[in-house]
DNA sequence: CATGAATGAGTGTTCATTCAT
DNA sequence: AATGAATGAACACTCATTCAT
């Protein structure tokens, strides 16, 4: 079994999340990670409820960033395939960082701590990473020279977000459209304002599963 | 002055939204109502804290759909204005909504009656507002045929909810891109989907700071 | 009935002297006050345990104060009756301030302010009274010129402090010597040390009970 | 190193003393023993926080036990000089006692025990030490017949107590009288008492540091 | 209608004590 | 003998709610 400090941060991960910090009392967290409820045993491996919550958000916030580290766009030689690549791996990070996004909404004015953390470390690195692809495009002109990066970025990111927090609150994709179709569109529409989007349409294959 | 249960519903409504409903105390509610605090009065008006989130709730609710109801899309004969009148009009809206948007965000998991309320009434009626739109421009052949009309939906709409989110949790703009620059590049985008996409693109002014 | 924060305020001084303030439970002043016990009703009355130890101190000190202010020592022409009087006062005095004296004892260390206080507008105003009968003695030729007068005020005062505290704790008069002894053989040394003592002896009657 | 329960018992009498009994926590008993706190090793060498408590008690009882039995006074064939060297032995051992005077105070009423124990072996001693010298000095003539041993001996502890006290509780001596003209005045209070007495004064003389 | 007082069910936290290692 | 972990019983304090006035 894993340690009982571990334990209880994976508790409140899960359960902060879920009912938020004020929600969630010791003695549940304490259930949740194996120890008898309400007998203050969380005590001994933190000084207090909010330490677990900074313990929780401090070791997710890691493993995200670690993600956003290792993350090496490789060049694919193809515009759609490439966008394509990135909308999944944003996509792919903001379901991972679903917790961490319900903890910041709920506790970000009681502990804005959180929220500067959250934002830095996480949001402007997604948002710097998408702007950069786009401006490295531009240069190799495959963006219009008018284009604007940070707008698209913006776009790309805030709809990619928009798109999960929808689920994340509803359980259900908006309009019945899955992530397939939604990542389809996104890059879609990357594609039209590019420099390919000028000329002719890419051409929906007449049969096409969903990119109809 | 305003009677008392409407002054209870008022504060109601910000307090909610701005400590969520367990942060927010019975005591703070009748301060904010100009009752004295701790002293019970709320309870000649409402029979329970939960009764007062519901009728702020409500009474929210039906504010703002009202204002879904009340839009009549007119049409001005140019693709690009009308989509610019679309976002604009739900970049309001979601402003509007902000306090209705953080007490779903925040309560929603332990009154799923609100949950159900805000989609049904303003969330999914936004989606169908945006797709009926669409649909009737591909019907008017401004979108090539092989479009998916719900999935730019859900795009356009999911990007303006990820954009003001971001706005509400941080208080600021991602990347520096505000309001105006966000809508001109979420109907570029449409735009750049439509028909006159495919042909050549809008003029890209050579000289264009960020083409808005 | 006296009123809920008076009742309150009786309780802390007998339970905080009687069991310590760490000893005394919220709960024990409630049900002392009258209140449900551990219902915290306490707190519609006061912020914290705490301020009702300050009430209740404050309270017993301004009373004893006031009885120092309004002792005024009569002329009795007669030195011996005069230091009796003194004596008694002292004594009556030191039972009145009993519960004060082992708040102080018990939390002083832990509250300075409250020994500050007793220190300065009790224990301090003792010794002043007494320092300033003798010395107006000596003015007048009733105590030897080379008398010290503070010492004999610090002895005065601290035999009283002593032997009442024992009674405090013991619960018994040391060997036996009752309250009216005590006095005797306090008034007999200050007598002795008088000019008068230089003289013979105020005559020990030969079948004197006990009384020098 | 000393033993670990000696270690235990050295950390209870200080600590005890300067916080109480409830005040002091098990887990700094072993720190200040040099055991890791909060750990529990303090039960392999006592059973309880209490038994830590008996056996600081009983040890510190115990040495001022045998300070009292060790005492010979030693006739000096002078009553003043033997008088000082009481009343200095009487102070020395009310300042080794502080300690034990400190726990009793706090603690008496939950452990009757401690102080019957404090009565009997210390206090009830120093009485009888203080009255057998009276009487023996009223046998050989040194006092008046019609003296009362018994109330001068517990004026003399008394005051001795009471002065110390003061300065143990207030960290000052009171009107600025310090020991040794404490000492002098309580030395001259029961020689003004004594056969010596009635007679002149023993001659303030002229020069005198603080026996004025 | 509004107020002050009271209540009971929590909540975070502390701490003496026990137990397996 | 010492440690780390766990337990259960408190405790101060909060808060939604009720009730008499």
């Amino acid at each position: 079994m894993r340690a009982t400090p571990d334990r209880i941060v994976d508790a409140g991960l899960s359960l902060f999340s879920d009912r938020g910090f004020r929600g969630t009392t010791v003695g549940q967290l304490e259930a949740a990670a194996g120890l008898t409820p309400r007998a203050g045993a969380l005590y001994k491996h933190f000084p207090s409820k909010e330490a677990v919550l900074e313990a929780a958000f401090e070791r997710h916030v890691a493993e995200v960033e670690a993600l956003h580290s290792a993350i090496e766009l490789m060049p694919l030689g193809d515009l759609r395939a490439e966008l394509t690549l990135l909308a999944r791996f944003g996509m792919q990070t903001l379901v991972r960082e679903r917790a961490l996004r319900r903890i910041v909404l709920t506790e970000g004015d009681r502990i804005p701590d959180l929220k500067r953390r959250y934002r830095e470390r996480i949001v402007d690195r997604s948002y710097e990473e998408v702007v950069s692809f786009i401006r490295q495009k531009m240069a190799g002109g495959e963006f219009p020279a008018g284009s604007d990066p940070e707008a698209i970025s913006v776009l790309m990111v805030g709809a990619l977000l928009g798109f999960t927090l929808e689920y994340d609150v509803f359980g259900r994709h908006p309009l019945g459209v899955d992530e397939d179709r939604f990542i389809d569109v996104i890059v879609d529409s990357a594609m039209a304002m590019s420099r390919a989007g000028t000329g002719p349409r890419p051409q929906p294959e007449p049969e096409g599963s969903h990119s109809r």
